[in-house]
DNA sequence: GGTCTTCTCCCCGGATATGGGGATTGTGGC
DNA sequence: GCCACAATCCCCATATCCGGGGAGAAGACC
């Protein structure tokens, strides 16, 4: 069975010449070709590619958003991003979209079989200076994501649910509301929470909270 | 000029077999080849490599460790990290110590060539897997890294300290006292905050300031 | 000189939070 | 049955905060 592809680009030249490089490929069909992505997901649902290739720079919705939306109908579809810019912005934000790999045009006739394949065999092609850019950046964010202390203060569900209020912005009085229990109970779960907080104060009590992630 | 390369592996085999290998590229010479890495750094330094490729596994101090000591102390080299396995961990690992490719061993014969000619070309060579693994991570981080709108609520830098004390927990007193200002004064920049905040409490104030990184 | 902003200080009255007690249920474990 | 614990409620006295005022000094801008 051969890998249906679709194709987006709001250029006719090129969406054809990408069809005929990979119409040269027995194993490869391609089974839409659209200029714009007004209609994304629906051209998607009619002609159930298993790979879409999309231009990032597109009339309308643009590529990203696309590919956003693409993916939450459709998660297994992989796509492959191409564009002709290389800006750090629209790299990450396609890739945070979900894209599963990003060649840039200009290599299109070059890599994009291999690209494809890559693709289809679990990887995730990127065009070098791409991938480079790519590893820069989690250089970047490394050390607050993974280690992260995660200190357990014990806070029984119901504590939690309080302090999550307390981090909101309600008084005691609106809380008790919410939760439908007296006051001199929201005042209890709040002396518990200074407890097992080391705090002494609503405001501490949110400063931790928010940083220790607790709510 | 050729590209003067260096082999960081515990298995004689496999830097011979990788030496064999680079010397067929005319443009290659490996200027080193060591079975160990505590003292990679003086190994470096009197072989004065361009690229280094790298065990993950090594005895004593581990690949990921000398990678970090190396790209210290030489930040310009370029390193190839190679490894047998593709656990998450030790690719983020590497890929913070500083790493700027990453390649499985049983791609070795295949791809190490290539690798090391896109490394050099400013591109970052990663095994398909690999990089799958990589966009997955980015994907994982992303909303609160990038963007995150910054509205700008125009705070003096009296007021913005004021906060900050509010963000620790201190009360009014303490404020006054830590900035020596009077009490009122205190609750005077307070209530400016308040206004240019759009909050009524201290509480919404800190979850404010924090979620947007005022402070 | 006039206007604006910032920082400083003040008063009052009411609202809210805090500290330090005590008490009652129900649940689950031993 | 006893014990620990979570969850619920109560009281009192004090500390602290909040809203809505007013006001003076110093500097920036026109």
């Amino acid at each position: 069975m051969s890998l249906r592809i679709a194709i987006f680009d709001d250029n006719k030249n090129i969406r054809e010449s990408i069809t005929l490089l990979l119409d040269t490929v027995p194993t490869f069909e391609v089974v839409g070709s659209f200029s714009h992505v007004l209609d994304c997901v629906d051209d998607v649902r009619s002609c159930k590619p298993d790979i879409v290739l999309m231009d990032i720079e597109m009339p309308g919705m643009t590529g990203i958003e696309a590919v956003a939306a693409i993916r939450k109908e459709y998660p297994h579809i992989q796509v492959l991003m191409q564009t002709v810019f290389e800006d750090d912005d629209r790299v990450f934000d396609s890739i945070c979209s979900g894209a599963s790999g990003y060649i840039l045009k200009n290599h299109l006739n070059t890599r994009l079989v291999d690209a494809i394949n890559e693709l289809q065999y679990g990887g995730s092609p990127m065009s070098p200076s791409i991938a480079r850019k790519v590893l820069g950046k989690l250089q970047q964010i490394p050390q607050h994501v993974k280690p992260e202390e995660a200190p357990d203060y014990r806070l029984t569900v119901r504590e939690k649910e309080v302090l999550a209020c307390i981090v909101e912005g309600l008084s005691y009085k609106m809380i008790a509301d919410r939760l439908t229990i007296s006051y001199e109970t929201v005042r209890s779960h709040v002396k518990k929470i200074y407890e097992k907080l080391h705090v002494a104060s609503l405001t501490e009590a949110v400063a931790k909270a928010i940083h220790q992630r607790i709510v």
